[in-house]
DNA sequence: ATGAAAGCGCTAACAT
DNA sequence: ATGTTAGCGCTTTCAT
């Protein structure tokens, strides 16, 4: 059985062009696959290689080639297991691979002197790019490692104070969508469930949803719609506190994947899941099985990597000009959750 | 507005020498943290780098160091954006945050070239280990990689033709003991639908489900056990076949997530989600959810990092002895859809 | 078409 | 406690 460890050591350039009785240089123009070398040459060096097992030593590569381009990029997002940050990645990874380029991705976990760590450690690896899911408030320590030449793009939402492309969903017109599209079968009624209002995307989501009130000249309750709900226990007494009263409202929009959760426990353990609207932002695994099945507000993860990728790339590859924002926008799923009509003065039915 | 790029350059080691006057030795202590600096020279050291905005360039200190340490960390996975890879590598980010270790990660998506190809840039770049989900099925390729030092472990299926540290759940015993479990509650029927059969994984739970039977003394019937049922089309077709007949199952055993799905959907379409017990592996998410909530046999993710990450630092940093086989448990969530008891012959109702 | 020499930014080994 | 020198494995630059 192999040694896990020998003293053997790995072939450099310098024992291919021993072992092929070539100069250093030609075993190095065929490994990166210059022009103008002979075929015969060519062919010595490679089997010079086969026969040596030699492997390109890409760290000493990168550390003299021009600008010290390592060919990855660095990625630091939320969290990597969250589904919508590890679908990302995984997009990235497939358009960065037919660059041959490498995803370097790490965790911030909500806090912001990681975000800093990573920075510096993914900028002292040599990453060429650095796309960003901001979590820091203040990004102006960022400032001089782009006048160093490390590209950099936001990701999902805009940093504080640093001007720089950003790539984020539009967050506000999904929801306002959405609330409209309650308010065309009948509700005038919607309560609103958010996450932490000291995240962009919980303000910009609250935003359209507001905005769709406004235009259809519902009055805006904050008895029924509030941000910060992402603890579970804030989130249930909120729920039945706005369940409790004789004025309830007819459907729920959610602002956030863990408090949808929530809301469909809650309506379920009353039995109103087939009474009570329900369209929730972001995707939720498996959601077609539910019953009813809930609708979603969806962002388009590979139309986000592929736009993230182009402009960092372009950036790396020295595009100049001001920075952009790119809003991409967001889709609705519409399931049975969202054709769930409010239940009329009348009295006639509301199950679908 | 700060450039995107600009021909400012990088301050390195020597210019923090010369601006703070002392030797490029010196500063290179400081920054690595070496013992015998005195305070003031340390002092004046950290003011330069501060002035100069300094980042240690670790590909240069990674090509010098002894034995070309990068702290980086190789994992090729089939996909990172499936939930246990991404549960994983988050898990082991955090280990190998520890440590000063990152981690590079790639996806192969099932295929075997890939999976070379990864394996390749990965050790051109430096890796110090290599953490691989094998999809190939033959590994000597990377017997030369071992002997010259790359540490290696494979993770959830022991890899073809190559003894090497392994790391994977226990997969038998986890169906083993839910089937045992149904048959405790009166199953006598139970159906089987799993995953491709050329899977490791998908093999070793057709067998904890046929030891179980055996234990039991009930016969393995191959009309309601089948693997290679992960498409969609198949999947059901199966199902209808089975349940079509006089001969039902009460009960089913899901060896996968995607069949889960359909398992769950099926039983939905036909209204018999409470007649029909059922235990899936793997994590569902949101299972609890349903309803009836489905009951899953989970593996321990964060268990399985921790051993994973043990293992090979220590490989990496030099442990010797023969390669070992670790297998970490599963357990089982006992959920509703796991106490339905079968329909008897004497017709008492089998809602729980 | 091929090669020789210099040096990327750092750490190892060896002074002092 | 601090400094000097060599050289990691490669690409660049400049010959030939």
């Amino acid at each position: 059985m192999a040694m896990q460890r020998s003293e053997r050591t790995r072939a450099r350039m310098s024992d291919v062009a021993a072992h092929s009785g070539v100069s250093l240089k030609t075993v190095s123009r065929v490994v990166n696959g210059e022009a103008g070398v002979s075929k015969a040459l060519t062919e010595r060096v490679n089997e010079a290689i086969a026969a040596l097992n030699y492997r390109h030593n890409f760290v000493a590569s990168s550390l003299r080639r021009s600008q010290g381009r390592t060919k990855t990029l660095g990625v630091i997002v939320d969290d990597i297991a969250n589904p919508f940050f590890s679908k990302f990645l995984r997009e990235l990874e497939d358009i960065a691979r037919e660059r041959g380029v490498e995803v370097l991705s790490g965790s911030v976990a909500g806090d912001p002197e990681r975000e800093a760590e990573l920075v510096e450690n993914f900028i002292s690896r040599g990453v060429d790019g650095l796309i960003i899911v901001p979590t820091a408030k203040d990004h102006s320590y960022l400032e001089s490692e782009v006048e160093l030449g490390t590209s950099l793009l936001f990701l999902d939402r805009p940093a504080g104070n640093l001007n720089i492309d950003v790539v984020i969903s539009d967050n506000a017109s999904g929801i306002k969508n959405a609330t409209t599209g309650l308010i065309a079968i009948g509700h005038t009624r919607i309560a609103y469930l958010g996450d932490n209002d000291s995240l962009f995307t919980a303000t910009e989501r609250f935003i359209g949803y507001q905005a769709a009130l406004k235009e259809a000249n519902l009055k805006f309750d904050p008895e029924i719609a509030q941000l910060s709900l992402r603890d579970k226990q804030k989130c249930r007494f909120f729920l039945s506190k706005i369940f409790s009263g004789a004025n309830r409202p007819s459907a729920i929009i959610s602002g956030q994947n863990e408090i949808t959760v929530e809301i469909i426990r809650f309506l379920h353990s009353l039995n109103l899941q087939n009474e009570i609207a329900l369209i929730a932002f972001d995707e939720l695994p498996y959601a077609e099985l539910l019953s009813p099945k809930v609708a979603t507000i969806q962002q388009d993860i590979k139309a986000i990597a592929q736009i993230a990728a182009e402009q960092i790339f372009a950036r790396i590859e020295g595009a100049e000009g001001k920075p952009r924002k790119i809003v991409v926008p967001t889709q609705i799923d519409v399931q049975e959750s969202a054709l769930i009509k409010p239940i009329t003065k009348s009295g006639s039915a509301s199950r679908r």
